[in-house]
DNA sequence: CCCTACACTGTACAAGTGTCCAGTCAAATG
DNA sequence: CATTTGACTGGACACTTGTACAGTGTAGGG
């Protein structure tokens, strides 16, 4: 699934690319609210009006870089890797953020967005991780697993906004995860 | 605590309170994407530029409806009703964005915003939030409430997209609750 | 080698956002 | 009644954002 608005082929991947890369240099080098299309065209060496072709705002290209990430997260898992364990996973999206604060701050907004190309974004990125979530589960019944989704999406954000530290998203993911399924059906539950 | 940025008595204080309710009105009526201080100040019947002595951007005005009906929510508890149940009380504030789904669509952006004066407020409506839900929780470990609030914010995050129905909230907090309460100090699984 | 295609550019543009300020009006004060 | 205070107004202003479009340069097909 493409981030841009357009199909991307040839000469265009690379302009994209460009793109993208220079949007993380840019969130990493300035305040959140000081970037934008325009800045972030000027650091990638190409015109406004051609970002503009690909990036619909500000808010569409840095759901963009966000999906990126994801996604080579989510492939990594996706092979062959059945047997991760939920705080493993957990934690490998969680560092996506952690090791990029002002990225994490950025998305809060970014991917809130009342804009239709970062709706779709959102829905990819939200798949993405609730796929990974749930393979990593054991079973449970779906309203375990909404809860824990909750929780996910609420640590995710309380840790976006500095309210905590995303290194403890998969403690108490992984906690609750335990004590929700040692619930399911069975209430002495030793393993 | 006031939501505007500045001291509001007398004559100010009716100014304000017909920017809060014409922002209600108009979160209902139009699109949020449409709606701006502009708007809302000529639906009040005030000029502009006082809206903007007030609100510094229609997410802090935003911010402020909110804030409001968050604190009568979080004023009818506070009075006496220790007693009251956690499903009750995280209902009531479920409620407050279940009526409203235009409100709560507008404040998923709104109360995320990079503005001081929404900062402030966000940080109100936490600790409003928290302290009523703590008070409705059995006596359980930090990270315990902390897995809760995670839920909380996420469910409310996740119906204020349309991800998840509001009703849904409250149930599996309290599913949520009732595991982790029955793990406190109990060791039914391994740790 | 020409020529068509098209990604890209530069610039102008409309629309929107938040600020500033001189001026107005009503209410409180003397 | 005259004065003063300050909330409010209207409008101009600088700035940002996303779009439109005519023009330019280069790659691929005849």
């Amino acid at each position: 699934m493409d981030p841009v608005r357009r199909i991307v082929d040839g000469r265009r991947a690379s302009t994209v690319q460009r793109l993208l890369d220079a949007a993380l240099e840019e969130i990493r080098a300035v305040e959140y609210g000081d970037l934008s299309v325009r800045s972030v065209a000027k650091r990638a060496d190409v015109s406004p009006a051609t970002a503009y072709t690909y990036f619909s705002s500000k808010d569409h290209l840095i759901s963009s870089v966000v999906w990126r990430r994801v996604q080579e997260v989510a492939a990594s898992f996706a092979d062959g890797a059945d047997g991760a364990e939920l705080p493993t996973i957990v934690r490998s999206i969680t560092d996506v953020f952690a090791q990029e604060p002002e990225l994490s701050r950025a998305c809060t907004s970014a991917l809130l967005a009342d804009d239709p190309e970062v709706a779709r974004l959102r829905d990819e990125i939200g798949a993405a991780c609730a796929q990974s979530l749930s393979s990593a589960l054991p079973p449970m019944p779906s309203t375990a697993v909404d809860s824990i989704t909750m929780a996910f999406v609420g640590g995710l954000l309380l840790a976006g906004m500095g309210y905590m530290p995303f290194e403890a998203i998969a403690d108490r993911l992984n906690e609750t995860a335990e004590q929700l399924r040692s619930a399911d059906g069975d209430h002495t539950s030793s393993q």
